[in-house]
RNA sequence: GGGCGCUUAGCUCAGCUGGUUAGAGCGCGUGCUUCACACGCACGAGGUCGGGGGUUCGAGCCCCUCAGCGCCCACCA
């Protein structure tokens, strides 16, 4: 017949104890993982209401190979933050995610099988992957490449869950997502197709950026800047028979693509300039001189040449300035034919300009520049020599050659209109360290252009759209066709849409679907609403939903972070979360950012198989929200000292720990005193998201407990004065345990979870976060008064135990030599104090008697020891 | 160019709303097989809290300024 759900926590029971005869941490993890798993410990209960619930939305870690230091250090933190608020008594829904759609599986897969995409190719049932990657690629269909896609991404997933097992993460994993998975999708094209029925997400030709080598759009969140060399070309451009102007470029290449050029209105150089027209080098084609704020006078000659497109200020000045296309940069980055003469593309001489451009023609971007510089030299129109700077480049992040900017059709979710609501937004969303707020800020001012979601990739989730086609074989893309929402997801690539038949595909009077997928930030953006069952949940949804807690690196607040609030904006009216917990980066030793290669070097799972799980956890913990912390493997190492510690004060504290009674000594009552004025401390700073804080003091207390406490009872607990004074030591002992056990939980769940066991019923991480009143029912008497002046009792045995100590250390006598005597003089509190704890601290110290009076200044003298033995 | 953060012992970091001689761990040194723990215990030596100025009875904490480091953002012809 078991009590546990009437005894308290603090108390022992001693028909249920049971202690290991030599505690040790290892294979506490393997132990635990299966037993929390049989027991789950860790499902998440939907019967409780919203209220009652802790939501978590995961990052879902792009399955690209394998996780580094990194994940581990800031999924620890999450986890951190579960296990406190699920034995605070909340149902924590803590689903884990796998991002695995997107460009880093496709070229993991394309790698790994030695296999490329051809979405032209039809499905071949039979295939099967070479079993050694060969030196030629082996062509596939787009469904071929997607089931290869899923089987390796499911591989890695099953390594991922592991390593997220030994980490001990307490995610409830029969709430797994995959990205691609079809839930996923199914959210995705809803959504989607909500915002088009709305009019927020549209598709347009336009000028958008592109990566010339992926040969897909990207998005403005997807740039870096990267400096490279460049340089500087002093280029004439003819304003009448031997009267020129001088622009300077340093992508003279697009000259070919020039349609005006730009000064600043009020710059007096050029403003007799303006409405008047000049003529391209080279090619002789008719330009306007235009004036706009935007060009800057200090920079160059002060005018600038507009092409289309060479820079997203091209973008404006040819959308401010209504300027024609004259587009020469192609999908795949090289130059395009170009008919000279014909239509939008007058020349004064298009022969002259028609055997330029063919120099150039099919060139790269780079090469051609190469080129046209030989050319400008011949003719005369490089002034002076280029000048070589060094400049930064805009860059898809992923990519390897430079963006550009090319005109295609694409799909955008509104962003611009919306950017004063959803600033709004992050006013309202919690940080945790609040000043990560400014990131989103800088980003959703610094916002030009609505949100292009398209790619032209494979691997992805597919617009869930057809466009019917014409008679002449166009496709009319005015008025696509979306299936009803209970179809999705559909692939419209196989799928065919209602009225129409399969063998009409492609047809003129038949359908086409939509080639393109989703930016794999279109996917992870609706995590919350994937998670939280919308819309096919409505109960699960309204029990999660606003959720909790958005933990995630300072790296993705302009991707995720940003784009998840936009969605949940445009269709909830509401945030998704209303706490943002972001985490540092693990740098290296030498402070560099920890790269994937590097970390890789140092396998997570080996480290948590040398250090421990608790040991990882706890250097992990250590690193306060949105702080870079350095890899240290040394705080590992403290970490799993920490946990022996854990297991051996343990068995020190509940060996022997009967009888149990009244708890009346003075440093047994000042030890419970702190640690209640610590578990008040810890609970306010974990309600701040501030773990670290409360690792680091619960740590402390630990440590004074095991190194003064201990040492201080350690004489009674077993009897040496008597039966009261050991059943106060035991009690007090078995309470402290009790509540320090708790308070580590969190953050040791291996070890807490060991030691629990020996003497308590239940897991340890369901057990209630520990409250004061816990330990003060215990103390009785909790007046204000009281509580001061025995919490007080603490410090002061703490002081002689170290003035003793160090007198001993000093004078090199070794414990077994007991002190003869030592004297005491303290102002009249410390000398009450002294009453009290003085019979422990003979005991724990030697001392044979202390002499104590009231005196001033405070004094603590070793005054002899005895003589040694024979 | 705009913004954010950081600069405290050899190393990694705490120092909450300004209040007595600035803290911890690691490392280092000395000593100790003390009956939970040698994966241990005790003690010790290490800092003009980046520089300068100011506010205050009082500043590592507040203000100004300079310098260095890191990051974010920016239409960088």
């Amino acid at each position: 017949m078991s009590d546990s759900s009437t005894r308290p926590l603090t108390a022992l029971d001693s028909a249920r104890l049971r202690l290991p005869e030599k505690p040790a941490l290892e294979g506490l993890e393997a132990t635990w993982i299966s037993r929390w798993e049989a027991d789950g410990v860790y499902r998440f209960d939907r019967s409780r209401p919203r209220v009652e619930v802790f939501a978590i939305d995961t990052p879902p870690p792009t399955v690209s190979g394998s996780l580094h230091v990194g994940h581990v250090f800031s999924y620890t933190h999450t986890d951190v933050i579960a296990r406190f608020q699920r034995m605070r008594g909340k149902a924590v829904f803590y689903p884990m995610g796998w991002d695995d759609n997107g460009l880093p599986t496709e070229r993991r897969v394309q790698n790994y099988y030695g296999v490329r995409c051809d979405p032209s190719l039809p499905y071949d049932a039979a295939f099967v992957p070479p079993t050694t990657p060969g030196k030629q690629a082996v062509s596939v269909s787009r469904p071929n490449f997607i089931e290869l896609c899923n089987r390796l991404t499911a591989e890695d997933e099953r390594v991922f869950e592991h390593l997220w097992r030994s980490l001990g993460l307490s995610v409830d994993w029969s709430m797994t997502y995959a990205t691609i998975g079809t839930r996923a999708q199914r959210v995705s094209q809803l959504a989607f197709l909500r915002l088009v029925k709305r009019g927020l997400a549209y598709q347009v030709e336009a000028p958008t950026l592109w990566d010339v080598d992926f040969k897909t759009a990207v998005a403005q969140a997807e740039l870096e800047d990267r400096e490279l060399p460049g340089a500087y070309h002093r280029i004439r451009f003819t304003l009448a028979p031997a009267e020129f102007i001088e622009i300077e470029t340093t992508r003279p290449e697009l000259i070919p693509a020039c349609v005006a050029l730009v000064a600043h209105p009020d710059d007096p150089r050029y403003q007799p300039l303006f409405g008047r027209s000049v003529t391209t080098p080279l090619f002789g084609v008719p330009v306007p001189v235009k004036p706009h704020p935007l060009a800057d006078p200090g920079k160059g000659s002060g005018i600038a040449m507009i092409c289309t497109f060479g820079d997203v200020a091209d973008v404006t000045w040819w959308r401010e300035l209504s300027l024609p296309v004259r587009a020469v940069i192609q999908k795949d980055g090289t130059l395009g034919p170009v008919q000279w003469g014909s239509p939008g593309w007058e020349s004064a001489d298009p022969d002259r300009a028609q055997r330029h451009y063919d120099e150039l023609a099919r060139l790269s971007a780079a090469k051609a520049r190469a080129k046209i510089v030989e050319q400008l030299r011949a003719s005369g129109d490089l002034v002076g020599e280029p000048r070589a700077i060094s400049h930064a480049v805009k860059f898809y992040e992923k990519g390897d050659r430079p963006l550009e900017i090319i005109t295609s059709r694409q799909w955008f979710i509104k962003t611009i209109e919306l950017r004063e609501e959803l600033l709004r937004r992050g006013q309202e969303l919690q940080w945790h360290p609040p000043y990560m707020r400014a990131r989103y800020e800088n980003w959703a001012n610094g916002l030009n252009g609505d949100w292009c979601v398209s790619r032209q990739r494979f691997f992805g989730v597919p617009f869930p759209v057809w466009y019917p086609m014409g008679q002449d074989g166009r496709a009319d893309y005015e008025h696509p066709i979306a299936p009803p929402e209970e179809q999705l997801p559909i692939d419209p690539s196989t799928d065919v849409p209602d009225g129409y038949r399969m063998d009409e595909r492609g047809q003129p009077g038949g359908f086409v679907g939509d080639p393109d997928v989703m930016d794999t930030w279109a996917t992870s953006s609706v995590t919350p609403q994937i998670v939280c069952g919308w819309p096919d949940d409505p109960d699960l949804f309204a029990r999660t939903f606003p959720m909790n807690l958005r933990p995630q690196g300072h790296d993705i607040i302009r991707t995720w972070l940003f784009d998840s609030v936009l969605r949940a904006h445009l269709e909830h009216d509401s945030l998704p979360w209303t706490n943002a917990a972001i985490s540092g980066w693990v740098l290296d030793p030498d402070r560099k950012k920890m790269s994937k290669s590097k970390g890789n070097v140092v396998t997570p799972m080996a480290l948590l198989e040398e250090h421990g799980s608790d040991g990882v956890r706890y250097w992990a913990a250590s690193g306060r929200p949105g702080t870079d912390t350095a890899f240290d493997s040394n705080q590992m190492r403290v970490g799993r000292r920490l946990a022996i510690k854990v297991l051996n004060a343990s068995r020190f504290a509940l060996a022997s720990a009967e009888p149990q009674g009244r708890i009346s000594a003075g440093v047994d009552r000042a030890m419970l005193r702190n640690l209640a004025a610590l578990v008040n401390e810890a609970t306010e700073a974990f309600e701040d998201y501030d773990y670290a804080r409360v690792l680091q003091r619960t740590e402390t207390f630990f440590w004074r407990f095991c190194d003064d406490y201990l040492e201080l009872v350690k004489g009674r607990r077993y009897g040496e004065q008597g039966a009261d004074g050991a059943a106060s030591a035991n009690s007090a002992l078995t309470a402290a345990l009790s509540v320090m056990l708790r308070l580590f939980a969190p953050f040791l769940p291996f070890v807490t979870e060991e030691v629990w066991s020996w003497w308590q019923s239940g897991s340890i991480h369901q057990a209630p976060w520990p409250v004061p009143e816990e330990l003060e029912s215990l103390l009785l008497d909790n007046s204000d008064v009281v509580r001061q002046s025995e919490q007080a009792i603490y410090d002061w045995a703490a002081e002689v135990l170290f003035e003793v100590r160090k007198q001993r250390s000093e004078a090199k006598q070794p414990l077994k030599i007991p002190i003869t005597k030592v004297i005491v003089k303290a102002d009249a509190a410390n000398v009450d104090r002294m009453r009290l704890v003085e019979a422990d601290l003979r005991a724990a110290l030697r001392v044979r008697a202390f002499e104590t009076t009231v005196g001033d200044p405070r004094e603590i003298l070793v005054q002899g020891y005895d003589d040694p033995p024979a």
